[in-house]
DNA sequence: CTGTTAGCGCATTCAC
DNA sequence: GTGAATGCGCTAACAG
């Protein structure tokens, strides 16, 4: 078992005061060079670590930020949270992850050991069913910056990250118009988040704009989840004049529905054309390849931290609020191609 | 900006001594219940929270564990994950998480944040070309507890958790066997990993056992990537005789595989029966539903955090160095079905 | 059962 | 450019 080294050690070592090497290791500019590279090697040669928590203590910041997701089994959301990831280790702060499981109540209690565990910041994307955003005054009352990413709500106190939602939700219906679909069903999830409150505005702006009347009996909120599939299904089945055209507002329920179809005796997309969201790599392995909207995930992380830090090494306490918003793509495959030749 | 209640505010508060609002709050037995109550009541009140790094810099320890996983996007990782998150949290313990992506060398810088953080005890599952394990000597040298979980090593000082990989690979091969299938090929990741060469030797156990000679060929090492699956096609498009059966050593690659055995135009499971590995969701949601093998994840992931902690709080520096193996479950489905009517 | 005292390791005044 | 002194908030002896 060996022992800590402290700054303590390197001072005797040296013969200088324990201030002078902590000033040295945190580059102060008001140390000699010299003096600062020989504390920086012998600290090196001891096995010096500094000690988080005695610094933290003493600076009153923890380099630690929080992040609160509703799952972790995405391709989407691993890929956030490693762009995340390597801005934080870049400036040197670590991460706190916790999925909420898409439940209010775990975001709750989620936010609450974040806010115990002192996070100098908090990112979070919102749970299905979250109504408010009470659980995260505790943070704003102690100036503690608060980001949203993806699954966002307004808040005048903190920054919001997002793709255009809206934008994208219409291209895709557009191109299933484009490909000749006039009938067509919009499969999403809560309406309470932006992400799909936004895609539906999008499926309706195309709708109207290509002079289709809008069919509130097509859209259909699920919870996106592997029985939507059948479930969709079992619906069309029931409609007097079927669709010809599936929106889904992830890759995942999208691959489940066009199972499901494709189990009914569906021909996807002769009968249905179908699209996703996310560009999950399932949306390339599946047959049909789905067509899809890429989505910048690992560019939103990267981001999103450095946006949280920049605001806490910010000159001032202003809440300079702001909504980012990145760039989405619309990715045509097979599943929605009808009038091109295969 | 409020102010920070320390346990001196409270102490005041109540004209009695920060030592022992301390042992009360932290539930000592020597203090009496009826002002344990009355200073848990206040502390409330006062909006007290404890300060963490106060507390770890005088106990030298973090209340922290250390996770480092390959990847986070699979739905078997963050079901882990929840089950470690869920007995953390009851321990009150925080989880700080990486992702090595796969690479030896992220794995190593990983480890070294994790060791930098003092946390105190680390959980790990290793990347795919992950040689030794050096770079966790550190932790081991300061007695901080290592567990391996899925992809682990043996180690002389280090917990493993892991399911029975020879067996599952037996059971899934002699399913295919006892559905028809003789030419089976097995699709795996790198056989530097148990997880990957165990599933190996349950395959050719299987074969052995039903007579069917081994054969070197049929067994291709890949990265079990979305490619995977149209490369494994254009290979059984060069061979002389085509297998009959196609064992994947996880889902997603087995639906990329499915997929583009489609595309090429064999019937599955006709003329290929196809199973996989993890029970992912995924695999109920592809045309046909996959067989595979269901993985006590989240079990795994509240096991080995339970273990970790109770080797911290053990009686002693004993290195009780065990491999727990959890059971695994083939689940048959349409994919592999070839005898028995759809 | 409760109080007194001291120190965990660091960063920051204020000196010089 | 460097040193001495102090305290961040907590817990663990040691007393009583």
């Amino acid at each position: 078992m060996e022992k800590e080294i402290t700054i303590y050690d390197i001072a005797k070592q040296l013969n200088i005061s324990p201030a002078t090497v902590s000033r040295a290791l945190n580059d102060h500019p008001a140390i000699n060079n010299t003096t600062k590279s020989l504390i920086a090697s012998t600290a090196r040669e001891m096995g010096y670590r500094i000690n988080p928590f005695a610094s933290s203590l003493r600076k009153k910041r923890t380099n630690t930020l929080g992040v609160i997701v509703p799952r972790l089994n995405s391709y989407f959301m691993s890929t956030v949270l490693a762009g995340m990831e390597k801005e934080a280790n870049e400036a040197s702060y670590n991460l706190i992850i916790s999925q909420s499981m898409e439940s209010f109540k775990k975001e709750i209690t989620n936010a609450r050991t974040m806010f115990d565990s002192r996070v100098d910041g908090l990112l979070v994307s919102l749970a299905f069913d979250t109504e408010d955003l009470e659980h995260f005054e505790p943070f704003l009352k102690r100036n503690i910056p608060l980001l949203f990413f993806d699954r966002v709500m307004s808040h005048n106190q903190a920054t919001s990250i997002i793709i255009d939602n809206v934008r994208a939700g219409y291209e895709v219906t557009s191109h299933l118009i484009s490909q000749g679909s006039q009938r067509i069903m919009h499969i999403t999830g809560s309406l309470k988040r932006n992400v799909y409150a936004d895609r539906l505005k999008g499926y309706q702006q195309a709708l109207s704009e290509a002079g289709i009347a809008y069919d509130d009996s097509l859209v259909k909120v699920t919870d996106l989840g592997m029985d939507t599939g059948q479930w969709v299904v079992q619906q069309i089945q029931e409609m007097p004049l079927p669709p010809d055209g599936l929106f889904v507002a992830n890759d995942f329920c999208a691959v489940s529905c066009m199972s499901a179809l494709k189990r009914a005796g569906y021909a996807v997309p002769q009968d249905v054309a179908v699209a996703g969201f996310n560009n999950d790599p399932l949306s390339q392995v599946v047959e049909p390849n789905l067509t899809t909207i890429h989505y910048p995930g690992y560019e939103m992380g990267e981001i999103a931290v450095k946006s949280l830090i920049s605001h806490l090494n910010g000159v001032s306490t202003s809440h300079a609020t702001n909504t980012i918003i990145l760039r989405s793509e619309l990715i045509v495959r097979e599943s929605s191609l009808r009038l091109s030749s295969k």
